[in-house]
DNA sequence: TAGATTGTTAATCGATTAACAATC
DNA sequence: TAGATTGTTAATCGATTAACAATC
């Protein structure tokens, strides 16, 4: 494996590349090339070459490469072959939200716990879980050797309750939090900004509209 | 304004931008230099001067930029100044949580029903709404004017979810299926891929942790 | 008017695409 | 071996940054 720095660009194709391997191992396709794998997924054969080569030489010249060989090189790369025990910060609607989510989710992601500082909700069961008391998430974090932390809190709390998280040893945060988080260089962040995602949606439907007003003069 | 495409990347900022224009109105600041929003946000004063003379001069030479006359302008461009009403497909686990989540949306965005296929759902309330029966749902969009149909069906369905929602008549489709789904071209698409963004947390995380050890040596 | 800051053109940088030699 | 397709280098394209004239 090379060491330049990976763009975030390519790191974002590679769960899509995994997705489609896995719909062709269902299929029970074994080899695939870059062109044909081209017409499925919609980028070029060359930016799929591209992508791949960033990790290593997956191929073979004249055959292409192995479906399943390369998920299983995809999911090393991803990390998708080990364990992530996660934790939510934040019971409220979003809070809620996710924790329903991390349900449907495959392979190794765990959630093991939801924490809220609203005593109302504190004890209340959730989806088949217990609210926890916030202030007991350090102590959690550290014993349950929690990878993850899932920032549902408000806007105002979710810097503070990134720090806690941090300082208990979380190696990685998801932020759902509708502000953006600073965290130290060590830990990795992933932020999901839902609201934006649906303005930027109107945004193209209101596009649409003017472009059709347009043509129609 | 201008009629050149916009670039996504430009629209994707857009709503960045206005979450922290918004911040400085609580605050109370009236006037903003590009230089001043850029040590904010953390983009260029450049790329915010050219991103925003995509759409129109709203900058005052000397001056700089009024907080609530930008705000609003982009308010206008992401097309927030009006309502969209919007039905969710799917209410399992996926589904569930996004019926929750758009209860914290603010602005005109107004969930107006639930449908789902199976039987045992169908009729059951759901956080104060009823579920309905998947197979009223072009009447629905049409008598009830729905704009934006939300796929949170399972893979298998969701294409054909999307082909229902876009005859009966919505102007954009947001999918959180997991899976990717074609529209006609007068219907916008927006996608939430949950699990990608978590499998590039994933990667992040990994990423991190193996230079630590190729620092230890 | 002088100072500040925009709007816009030009330069740079990075990412995507094309081309082709290497090789299975 | 011949054909196919990769891995990789070079060319192109687009997006970001820098520079500066316009102007409030």
């Amino acid at each position: 494996m090379k060491n330049t720095k990976i763009s975030n660009a390519v790191i974002k194709r590679l769960p899509r590349y995994r997705r489609y391997l896995i719909e062709l191992e269902k299929k029970g396709v074994e080899k695939i090339s870059s062109k044909e794998f081209s017409n499925m997924i919609g980028y070029t054969a060359s930016q799929i070459r591209q992508d791949l080569n960033n990790f290593g030489g997956f191929g073979q010249q004249g055959y292409g490469y192995s479906v399943t060989g390369l998920r299983e090189e995809i999911d090393a790369i991803l990390g998708l072959d080990r364990e992530y025990r996660m934790v939510i910060l934040g019971a409220g609607n979003l809070g809620h939200a996710i924790a329903n989510y991390t349900k449907t989710l495959t392979g190794g992601f765990k959630l093991c716990g939801v924490f809220e500082t609203n005593p109302d909700l504190i004890g209340k069961m959730q989806d088949g879980m217990e609210i926890q008391n916030y202030d007991n998430i350090v102590d959690f974090v550290e014993k349950e050797k929690i990878d993850i932390g899932i920032i549902c809190t408000n806007k105002e709390s979710a810097q503070e309750a990134a720090d806690k998280l941090c300082f208990a040893g979380v190696k990685g945060i998801w932020n759902f939090a509708r502000v953006d988080i600073e965290v130290p260089k060590h830990v990795a962040l992933e932020i999901v900004h839902l609201s934006d995602s649906l303005h930027a949606l109107a945004y193209h439907m209101n596009d649409i509209k003017k472009k059709e007003k347009g043509s129609k003069k």
